[in-house]
DNA sequence: GTAGTGATCTTCT
DNA sequence: GAAGATCACTACG
């Protein structure tokens, strides 16, 4: 367990920017996330556990991956019950190559910036929903010291919540899927 | 630069 | 049948 499991999601969401995540030999830092509860209806958890989300229900440390708009694949660290963040840009480091290939693109610009983007670069697939983080195909490296600049702002690509600023990131970065 | 749309599939109404 | 925690591509100013 890389993280305090009693922690809220809005300050996992925040502790983790500077984090590093590594899946299987492909990944890098942090630089922006979203909290997600089981208290807001813009949460999968929202009205408890079903078949779906049954990762955001299981145990802390593990990852809820689910498929987006039919497409893509999105990653979330689970945090207390029925709460997860989002992870939705970073900055690629490891694995580079792969990941290029993977996305089909030469410039590093855009290769991790946006959660669909960092599914696909780091080659999720539905059989990675559930998995822990525990350094062997997934790996989360807490910041030994928080960054510097980190703001919050309205989550992106939601109808319902829209008034909580549950997105966490750092400002200026040119790894975040949009400016805050 | 903004606006619109297709891709593709699971869940919910 | 519609909407969704998205992205890429096209058309148009």
């Amino acid at each position: 367990m890389p993280f305090d499991p009693e922690t809220s999601v809005t300050d996992l969401a925040r502790q983790l920017i500077g984090a590093a995540i590594i899946v299987r030999n492909t990944g890098g830092t942090i630089v922006e996330t979203e909290a997600y509860s089981i208290k807001e209806p813009a949460s999968h958890s929202f009205g408890g556990p079903r078949a779906r989300n049954a990762a955001m229900f299981g145990p802390p440390g593990h990852a809820y991956v689910y498929r987006s708009y039919g497409i893509h694949m999105c990653l979330n660290v689970v945090g207390r019950r029925g709460e997860a963040v989002l992870i939705r840009a970073l900055v690629p480091e490891i694995g580079i190559d792969t990941m290029i290939r993977r996305r089909g693109q030469i410039n590093l610009q855009g290769l991790c910036s946006g959660p669909g983007r960092l599914g696909q670069a780091l080659g999720l697939t539905q059989a990675d929903d559930g998995k822990p983080f525990d350094g062997l195909e997934f790996k989360l490296e807490m910041p030994a010291n928080p960054p510097q600049g980190i703001v919050s702002g309205p989550r992106i690509g939601i109808s319902r919540a829209t008034d909580l600023p549950w997105r966490f990131g750092i400002a200026g970065s040119p790894w975040l899927s949009r400016a805050f």
